[in-house]
DNA sequence: TGTTAAATTTCGGGA
DNA sequence: TCCCGAAGTTTAACA
């Protein structure tokens, strides 16, 4: 599990360990001391002389952690390269990549502790509860969004955008459907709004087009700006927000 | 800076491991080895046997890591309680919180390596290139989106969210201008769109109401969204996507 | 607390 | 590669 371990390293031991380590890719790396920590990208930063932990995964991604916040201070997602020397006395790292071109570099001060540790089985990971899920049932129970509804297509491309649910109503009109796993907010009736734009614009002048947005529920400003663009809201409320274990009951929609 | 370091924990050394650290709220904590993951909340998954990364922060953070990628497999941004036990002759750790209601539970099966560190230093942080500073800029040097262009106002609250630049032409009429420190979506556009109609409804019937999105470029489907709204695109070349290290030239924006 | 929008968002999918 | 959109997004700001 612990492939090395290093206590107070000299730079050039630090050095030698981060370009072992990393080069392998078998390894989740860390380092953890006093450094500073640079950015140039997209934007820019700079963090001063502080105590961080760095992490260096086995896809070369890094990020940079301090004391607190789920988001890490400093990161570079993908890493074309990823290499560290020694300069002026002390182990410096870079990580690089290009597209878009950005660049971390880590000066490690005065760094207390090295690891190397193998994390090698990783189990099938599952995750419920996503748009995803929402739109395979809702596409199998469309009368759960109004009845009489057909599906006609699902993750219909059309130049704005990729439409959840395209259907057709008991009148034969055709339905533009925007699904939303939370609340719906302005943004969600911009995106029906664009799409049932590009669906009138696909159809014979003087096509009815209805849109509906579909959510467990809708911010207030989001709802005046749908009807004000003459857009519907269908609660779905048998989305559960917080799956709760139950016993007995029957299964609510997605379970 | 290491606090306390254990090699192959027995279930109960790593529950009293893991309340006394987090309980004092100084340290980083780690666990990494064998561990199963459940989460229940906004969705729920679940994570397969497997050696994960466990790091809780001194806020109470958790984030879980698998051996790829920035993200973390799982995670709780923030804990309201965080407690260790031992269940059935493992330890389990559970951090949940309300609003929204969430939970992670982690069972260390098999844990290898449990780390406290200190991580106290931590010192000043800077960030450039981000929008609130483009805007900063702008709104000082309007010229450089439009000659004769005069700022009236910066984050203009209206219904439909926060107009970042309003202005006046230099024919009177009222300019509302979005930003975007990249390149500019269709999402850009709606936004700006909004604001259009917000201040259109705040002004007298028939007021002329100029929406500028300022970027610097824009996407294709975007361009066309926003032309055929009468609304207008210019380029903010002068914000440079990767700021260079530059000797005897003219400072550009933002520097 | 509710809502909106930025973010070095990351990540994945489709053309 | 470009573009769009989801995400357990997180985070901050503001009413």
């Amino acid at each position: 599990m612990i492939r090395e371990q290093l206590i107070d390293p000299a730079p050039d031991a630090l050095t030698s360990f981060l370009n072992c380590h990393t080069r392998t890719r078998d390894c989740l790396v860390q380092v953890a001391g006093l450094a500073e920590v640079s950015y140039r990208g997209r934007a820019a930063s700079t963090a001063e002389i502080g105590t961080y932990l760095v992490l260096i995964k086995q896809d070369g991604s890094l990020q940079i952690h301090h004391p607190t916040g789920i988001k890490p201070m400093n990161w570079q997602p993908k890493t074309d390269e990823l290499v560290a020397r020694v300069d002026e006395d002390v182990c410096m790292l870079l990580a690089s990549r290009r597209s878009p071109v950005e660049i971390v570099q880590v000066i490690f001060l005065q760094p207390h502790l090295a690891l190397a540790l193998e994390l090698k089985a990783a189990g099938g990971f599952f995750l419920s509860g996503s748009e995803a899920q929402m739109q395979e049932t809702l596409a199998h129970a469309p009368e759960l969004i109004e009845p009489g509804l057909k599906v006609l297509g699902r993750e219909l491309l059309v130049e704005s955008g990729g439409i959840d649910l395209y259907a057709q109503d008991d009148q034969g009109r055709y339905v533009v459907v925007e699904l939303k796993r939370g609340r719906a907010t302005q943004h969600a009736v911009s995106q029906l709004g664009r799409y049932v734009c590009s669906v009138q614009g696909k159809l014979p002048a003087g096509s009815v087009v209805r849109g509906i947005l579909a959510a467990p529920s809708i911010t207030g400003p989001a709802r005046l700006e749908l009807e004000s663009r003459g857009l519907e809201f269908r609660e779905i409320s048998s989305w559960p927000s917080v799956p709760v274990a139950r016993e007995g009951q029957q299964p609510s929609l997605f379970e």
